[in-house]
DNA sequence: TGTATGTTTGAGAGCGCTCTCAGGAGGAGG
DNA sequence: CCTCCTCCTGAGAGCGCTCTCAAACATACA
């Protein structure tokens, strides 16, 4: 059994470095191609990783990075939905996957991504909005993909959904259907999508020529937070809710509830996710669809692509949304 | 900025094996490990990996292999927790973390796993009784910890519950409660959660002088199977149904409710896992607690163990289950 | 036939680290 | 003062691969 390519330049007669033309596709002739094929196929010969890498700074593994509190990895099928689109990506086209959790301090997880030198390249769950990981990567020499993150910066690679868009579409249904005191409980301040989403609602109520004044709870993506702004809200007469997140629509829709209040005859109600349980709350939500397995496979595609051509520039991508309109908006729907 | 171990050497006086020494914790006096350490400090070397590996052949790169069928892995919390508990433990004393999940076929896995190189053992989730891929990495070199499979050849190292006692235990609880006709809805077959589960079942059902002919029906761990599990075996007039998993009860659960009929006091439910929704059900559900988490930790811990000590024969654990008694069997508690 | 051009191959120098081996320094014992 | 031991340290040989360079050979054209 061959175990180094001097084991496979003896057996085929050819020298060393042949045989990793052969391996790498470098200019060979066809007849000793074939030679040395022959020999490889008898031989379950594996090339050694490490010492690719070493000579030629490359292994073909690539990290991904997700630095969130276990318990939020644990409980938000967000980011196992994310690992999985990246996966789906890499399984054909990288040699392997390192990934790297919330389990240490960010100052430690960056020194360790950057000191193993065995990662070509990694993606990085981008929440924040400063973030000294995703900086640090930035900054290395290491070729970043950041997910859900548009930095301002301009030269970094992301792929990010485009939150103050789809915030405006879906404050907009709210408005569309008549509503008018229409109540926002953000996500978690600080946060891209918390903000960026902000944003969108503020936009559409502004172009509408709504007023926004008390209608604003802060929130943090939690359930329970859905619930106590869902109250606040309701205090202050409102006829809609848009919470940041489905998890906080589905709080808000038990304080909604509690007050023996209807959905949406009394208050209209709409998340953001289009997470999996958004379909079956009674009355089902509304809210907004983003692929967040699409979030994943494009990401690492930017990063497959970045690796290929490093000329390229930034890898920016945008992915669509969609606007899932339910009963919680519109009532029963006329079938 | 040093690079090298031989910038290292160079700045502070003394060799490249010198160095070495002093960050592989060799043998050197105290007052050059104190000189090195000084011109290391301020330098924010790091090692290269794939030099160390080329060398060494230790990385301290470790693999955790999930071949589950991605739509699993993503709607079950079950392999989030384990990986969640296997992490917390590399994250002190390993210097990364590969990852291998179902998106190519087992041999093709397998191979690219055993040709990395890079990693220095894994771990890996044996759901089945006959499974190459777990075949293929114990018949290897590689040093290999199993999640939830006890093999019976009796070399391999390995994570796991006493399925069997656990089942024996709530089915002997659903007697206790006075329960003559207990249904069983199994796990798949061909599992080793579903076939010692129903082994544990049996166990109990005859030691009581119990009937089970007509009350087995196979599940497959989803809810659907557990829903039409159910009916059958309300069909049968059961007092009671043990069902392999929790997200099977809350099928069977429902099952019973579309009856008219309520539990505990028609139908006794107990399920097993203790995943978070089970407290939560209406009424909430009996089970058998393992704790997931702590199977991800401990087989982190005891590969860890055989890299260090390869000679120390094959770890294995058996990790304690608990019985949580819920309404779901036992009516309104008293306070 | 001679020169220019192109294709295929091998030799060999690393990549950055570990680890063995042997030499030097210093202390203990005769 | 010499020998023996112990403790530290440096030299140097790899680990298995990639990649440059130049040699060898083939082909084309004048």
């Amino acid at each position: 059994m061959a175990r180094t390519l001097d084991d496979l330049a003896e057996l085929s007669g050819v020298s060393r470095a042949t045989v990793s033309r052969v391996i790498n596709g470098g200019p060979v002739s066809a007849a000793t191609r074939r030679r040395v094929l022959e020999v490889i196929e008898g031989t379950n010969y594996r090339p050694n990783l490490a010492a690719r890498s070493l000579a030629s700074g490359r292994t073909g593994v690539v990290g991904v990075v997700m630095h969130v509190d276990p318990p939020l990895l644990f409980e938000d099928s967000y980011f196992v939905a994310l690992l999985h689109g990246v996966s789906d990506v890499l399984a054909d086209r990288a040699s392997g996957m390192m990934l790297w959790l919330g389990n240490r301090s960010k100052e430690e997880t960056l020194n360790r991504i950057l000191g193993t030198g065995l990662m070509d390249g990694v993606i990085v769950t981008a929440d924040n909005l400063d973030d000294a990981l995703v900086d640090g990567l930035l900054a290395s020499d290491l070729p970043t993909v950041l997910i859900g993150h548009r930095r301002s910066d301009l030269t970094a690679s992301y792929v990010d959904v485009d939150n103050v868009g789809a915030s405006d579409t879906i404050t907009t249904h709210l408005i569309e259907i008549g509503r008018t005191r229409i109540g926002h409980i953000t996500g978690r301040r600080g946060t891209v999508a918390g903000e960026d989403r902000l944003s969108g609602y503020l936009r559409a109520m502004r172009r509408a020529g709504l007023k926004t004044d008390d209608l604003i709870v802060e929130g943090d993506f939690n359930r329970p937070s859905g619930l106590s702004g869902g109250e606040i809200l309701l205090d202050r007469e409102v006829d809609a809710i848009f919470c940041a997140n489905d998890a906080m629509a589905s709080g808000a829709l038990q304080s909604v509830r509690a007050r023996g209040l209807s959905v949406p005859e009394d208050v209209a109600l709409a998340g953001f996710d289009d997470l999996p349980f958004a379909a079956e709350l009674d009355p089902p939500l509304s809210t907004i669809r983003q692929g967040v397995h699409a979030q994943g496979s494009e990401s690492a595609k930017a990063l497959l692509s970045l690796l290929q051509n490093p000329e390229g520039g930034p890898r920016r991508v945008l992915l669509p949304t969609e606007l899932v309109i339910r009963q919680s908006t519109v009532g029963v729907l006329s079938g």
